[in-house]
RNA sequence: GGACGGGUGGCCGAGUGGUUUAAGGCGCACGCCUGGAAAGUGUGUGUACGUGACAGCGUACCGAGGGUUCGAAUCCCUCCCCGUCCGCCA
């Protein structure tokens, strides 16, 4: 969300941030009624609370006079006549700001200079690590899964739906293995505080890191109840300071969760769903920051160094996209996407989004720090990342680790884990 | 799920319709005192919005929302959360 005052000193600004998504057009309305509408808003403040001023004055008086056992009978009278008015001007009020207020929560965030102008084509590969692996001859991991019996995805959906997979076996373990992995180099080396968090959530929390109102469509709820299910550890990680005031003293602060993620991927139907390429339910660790608005791009790069530090150690050739302004989500003012080789499939696969919010959730969460004693509070900016994603992981650890045979090597790093070198 | 008791400023805590524009304390800041410090002592110290010259002025905020009233932290209603006990339960 956007401080009122955009809508006064930064109305080109906005613009040009939607241009650069490519919403200009589709939001320039919002905008233009956005500015009337800060317009209006002060003006009725102004009448109204000019009008309280007076009221307080005149009860005042009417308290004196009662004391001096006077008649008040008119100011009384004239009390009531106020208040009717005051009434009256504050129900427009709150009609305005109700108006305004959603607008505000509409308009996605501003992307960093930065990010480039333009849809998903304009995405930029900053960097590649390791060598892909040539496809010829491998097969891809579904394939794989089901012949080694550690994934039944018919199961799945017959147990819950299609976008629903039972992991059997190795397969099982092998998500233990990666939570445990991923949240022991996190907290061992990485300075992360471990959390485990509630996976169904509020309205007030998924309105704070901005799922809600926009994309209700996309997330799952509790029937007959007002809660949902996580899409995302990042909604329950980043609430957890949810109107609260941190110590600047304090800040960064670092958090990483495991929990289990819903998406209902309204619109995606049909668009790289086999195997485990896309689910409704999925595993993620995920990594949530703290940070002053200065700490926030250093912040940013280590947050992401920490994911790419799991691929390398796991040995999955990677690469480093930064997201285009107009695939970048609506929350977030600059992504790096992390995509791992999956050679049996021929594509790299998403497997971690690593984002800074500067104070768009901040702002709507009301999660300040106080920069010092005395000083004024100010808004903390927030940032996450999947490290890692596991679905997408798996498929590219089972396809790139394939031996002819069927088999799969398991890395050095995950034979702890996992308690053997081979999947067999 | 039921009964009872509670939600007040960074923290603790008074306050059942009009000098509460929230007492008092803790903490914090600055000053005095002191060789220096502690103790003592004085002053100050919330957030948001509006307006304005970063002075000041105004308005709102005592869990949230609504109601009664000239006037609500205070009375009424609904909801949320916390505590204690009971019930149910992995």
């Amino acid at each position: 969300m956007h401080d009122f005052r955009v809508l006064r000193d930064q109305v080109d600004q906005l613009r040009s941030a939607m241009r650069r998504r490519g919403k200009l057009e589709a939001l320039a309305p919002l905008i233009d009624r956005g500015v009337a509408l800060d317009v209006e808003r002060r003006a009725m403040i102004q009448a109204v609370e000019e009008r309280k001023a007076t009221r307080n004055a005149n009860t005042q008086e009417v308290a004196r006079r009662k004391k001096a056992r006077e008649n008040a009978d008119t100011l009384i009278a004239q009390g009531r006549a106020l208040g009717e008015e005051i009434a009256r001007l504050e129900e427009e009020l709150q009609v305005a700001e109700r108006e305004l207020q959603a607008i505000l929560l509409e308009l996605p965030n501003l992307p960093l200079d930065e990010v480039p102008e333009g849809d998903e084509t304009q995405n930029r590969v900053e960097k590649t690590w390791g060598e892909p692996r040539p496809g010829a001859g491998l097969k891809p991991h579904w394939e794989l899964a089901e012949a080694l019996g550690i994934l039944d995805l018919a199961r799945g959906a017959k147990v819950s739906g299609s976008g629903f997979i039972v992991l059997r076996g190795m397969g099982a373990r092998l998500s233990r293995a990666l939570m445990n992995f991923f949240i022991d180099v996190h907290t061992r080396e990485h300075g992360y505080e471990e959390v485990w968090v509630p996976v169904v959530v509020n309205r007030a929390s998924m309105v704070g890191t901005g799922q809600l109102p926009k994309f209700e469509d996309d997330m799952y709820g509790v029937a007959g109840e007002d809660l949902f299910l996580v899409p995302t550890a990042e909604v329950p990680v980043t609430n957890l300071y949810r109107d609260e005031m941190l110590e600047g003293s304090e800040l960064p602060r670092s958090f990483v969760s495991y929990t289990p993620c819903f998406r209902k991927e309204a619109g995606a139907a049909g668009k790289d769903t086999r195997g485990l390429l896309r689910l409704h339910q999925f595993d993620k660790v995920e990594m949530v920051r703290y940070t002053t608005p200065e700490q926030s791009a250093d912040e940013h790069e280590r947050l992401t160094r920490n994911a790419e530090t799991l691929l390398e150690r796991l040995g999955l050739p990677y690469r480093r996209v930064l997201l285009a302004a107009g695939d970048t989500g609506q929350s977030s003012a600059k992504t790096w996407d992390l995509e791992a080789w999956a050679p049996g499939v021929g594509k790299w696969l998403e497997v971690s989004s690593c984002s800074t919010f500067t104070d768009y959730q901040a702002r709507r969460a009301n999660i300040r720090y106080r920069p010092g004693t005395g000083e004024k509070p100010r808004f903390v900016h927030t940032l996450n990342g999947s490290g890692l994603a596991f679905p997408r992981l798996i498929a590219c650890l089972l396809e790139h680790y394939q031996q002819p045979d069927g088999s799969i090597t398991v890395p050095e790093a995950l034979r702890a884990f996992l308690g053997t070198d081979v999947i067999r």
